[in-house]
DNA sequence: CGGGATCCGTGCCGATACTG
DNA sequence: CAGTATCGGCACGGATCCCG
């Protein structure tokens, strides 16, 4: 019987503390349809992401090495989100994912609430 | 400028509301490795896991038809899970996740602690 | 404009005890 | 063996206020 989930050094566990909180993926999804964009741009396309949350998740995103933060010495001040090839090259799985939710979300979600019913 | 997150009906937000959660990943790629298991063989294979947790995320696999449960009515009672078809396509997208964190979660675990520092 | 700091509610999840 | 039931902690995330 196979045995590989450590609870330490697991790589389902570590992809999860990123990609299984709310915001993350549909960040990521934003920055790479529309390319560099501005925080309030960003926050105006999630339309329910409050702006703690959004610098949060920018945040950490940024320390992840996954999404490039620039900041233009400006007043009012501007600054630029954009991916980063790291970014990049998850967003090919998140859209695997989508791709198989725009599947088989129909029938589960119906098969949810059959059951609650 | 693409906004595509609805708050309702949006693929992304569809999938989180599963596999956001802590533990039915490893649940679905423990039952693929292994073929069909019994209860305790999972908890087994996925140590940390309480007798609660693995109930609940099993009955929610099964709602969703991702995972089929057999009962054998006999004493004492056995019990066996294993991924459905629908379950079983789903996996392919998980690897996919996997192979990415093993490629880059060296990097991002490391920038995260210097960052702590 | 793009944050930071603080307070606080909700619900995921763990621990424990009990059962057919 | 394979659950069910209950209690409670804790962290994720929302609301609000303030700042350069």
């Amino acid at each position: 019987m196979q045995n590989f989930h450590h609870t330490n050094d697991c790589p389902i566990r570590d992809i999860l503390t990123r990609i299984g909180e709310k915001w993350p993926m549909l960040v990521l999804v934003t920055l790479h349809a529309n390319g560099t964009m501005r925080f309030s741009d960003i926050q105006k396309s999630i339309a329910d992401i409050s702006q703690r949350m959004l610098t949060v998740t920018l945040r950490n995103l940024e320390t992840d090495g996954l999404v490039s933060r620039k900041v233009y010495p400006e007043v009012p001040p501007r600054v630029e989100y954009k991916l980063t090839v790291t970014g990049q090259s998850l967003i090919p799985h998140i859209d695997a994912l989508v791709g198989w939710a725009l599947e088989h979300m129909p029938d589960i979600l119906s098969r949810r609430k059959s059951r609650t019913a």
